[in-house]
DNA sequence: CGTTGGGTTGATCGGTATCAAATAGCGTGG
DNA sequence: CCACGCTATTTGATACCGATCAACCCAACG
């Protein structure tokens, strides 16, 4: 993996999303990283911790998620590669959810002292870090929404469509097919809905020829019928440079 | 209202949750800001607009909300006096949810480039800013939780509580009583329910003599229940500096 | 092969929405 | 001061969505 495949994606959303400056970029990209990979379902951070470095998904996919004490779980987020899932350490040491990998995965860690040296230095890195976690956050919000008004069928459809924005960003859809490793149980924990349920809604989704879900890959039937279950309004992603 | 009640729970709520640098607080207090009150109900930001300012609340309450198609509305977040609400507005011009007063309330608007000239001369209120919407973050992915997995007693007290954190640190909470002026329709916005399921979870929390609300009064009855349904841990909040 | 994790289906139960109606509280104007 | 109207709160009856529990299927893989 080349130090440009690890830093493509996020480029190529920061350029998008935020209209960044090249400079910018370019002193991004010449900042020291270490590699490392993790297996499906390892914890790349924990509740609690406090790391010293932040992570940049290079490759494969990662998820936020918070256990309460009867054991429930809530997916927080989902992570694609060129995602900084933990941006927030540089201003507040310790993590208050978990990080695991979806899929198995290679991160590319970066140590705070480098970025916050970057960012006296150039203030429009921290601008840019700090839009980036401003998306995260409307991101967050429009979860909110998801997990507490939609209808089951309208919540799954909103999310398919959001992951796929997110993916299309960084060139990952392909007839409208989309590789995203979530089984239904983890569908479930981002929807706040059981495995079981999560099953039904796919089963009627694919028998109404909107999309199937097979291995972890989506594919789009009728994208007319899923707009309609979406209802999705994607201004909250930010992906258009000042919009 | 002198310019000291104005900035006084901002000041109080960056001082405890980030540490705050006293000149850069006094550099923040030194920026003009144009008072304006709105009514109950009324709109300070709708979806869609494009603000000139950021706004702090001096007096009063506001939230958030995103309405979608079929006229569900959820809230999400409310807004105490100290909170910055539009931040976000900083580096994205357009809103993507409305912000509504709760209830009669008095805002101060500062004009975007006196922040940003500010943030340019002064990179620590820059990051008391990020810093801040990481907070604001922060607290929305705890409501995701609450909505997506907490039953709706245990959603209820939380919310409870997490409010009750917040105007303790402004100093709004006596006696474990405090003025948090959402109706009950409001409440169930907030954690996905309908009115009528939130007077229902209310009546049950009042003969358990957890807690009584009555007009926007809360007041907190037993402490031990309501933490263990609360299930709180209020790192998330980060009221504490370095924590 | 056997094992395992995900997916699928069925039966039943409980929590919440929905619809409806009565009550209570509050502000306004007579 | 009272009458009125509006809104919020409260309660009841019923329907339905989604959880739960249980079983089984299936493909991947050691």
């Amino acid at each position: 993996m080349t130090s440009d495949m690890i830093w493509a994606p996020l480029f190529q959303r920061l350029k998008t999303t935020t209209g960044a400056d090249d400079r910018d970029l370019e002193a991004l990209a010449a900042l020291p990283f270490t590699l490392r990979t993790f297996r499906e379902n390892q914890a790349v951070l924990r509740d609690g911790e406090q790391p010293s470095e932040c992570c940049l998904i290079a490759d494969g996919f990662c998820f936020r998620s918070k256990t309460i004490v009867d054991g429930r779980r809530q997916i927080l987020s989902i992570h694609i590669p060129g995602d900084l899932p933990n941006l927030q350490n540089l201003h507040f040491p310790t993590v208050d959810h978990d990080l695991i990998a979806l899929s198995d995965c290679t991160l590319a860690f970066i140590a705070h002292k480098a970025l916050n040296d970057l960012i006296s230095q150039r203030s429009g890195v921290g601008d840019m870090f700090w839009r980036d976690t401003l998306v995260d956050a409307a991101v967050s919000r429009e979860w909110i929404v998801n997990v507490g008004q939609r209808s089951t069928h309208n919540r799954l459809a909103h999310l398919i469509v959001e992951l796929r924005e997110r993916l299309r960003l960084i060139g990952r859809v392909i007839d409208n097919t989309f590789e995203i490793p979530l089984t239904q149980e983890q569908f479930g924990e981002a929807m706040g809905v059981t495995s079981v349920h999560t099953n039904r809604i796919l089963r009627e989704l694919r028998i109404d020829g909107v999309l199937e879900l097979q291995r972890g890959t989506v594919r789009i039937l009728n994208e007319h019928k899923l707009q309609e279950l979406a209802q999705f309004d994607g201004r909250y992603l930010q992906m258009s440079p000042s919009s």
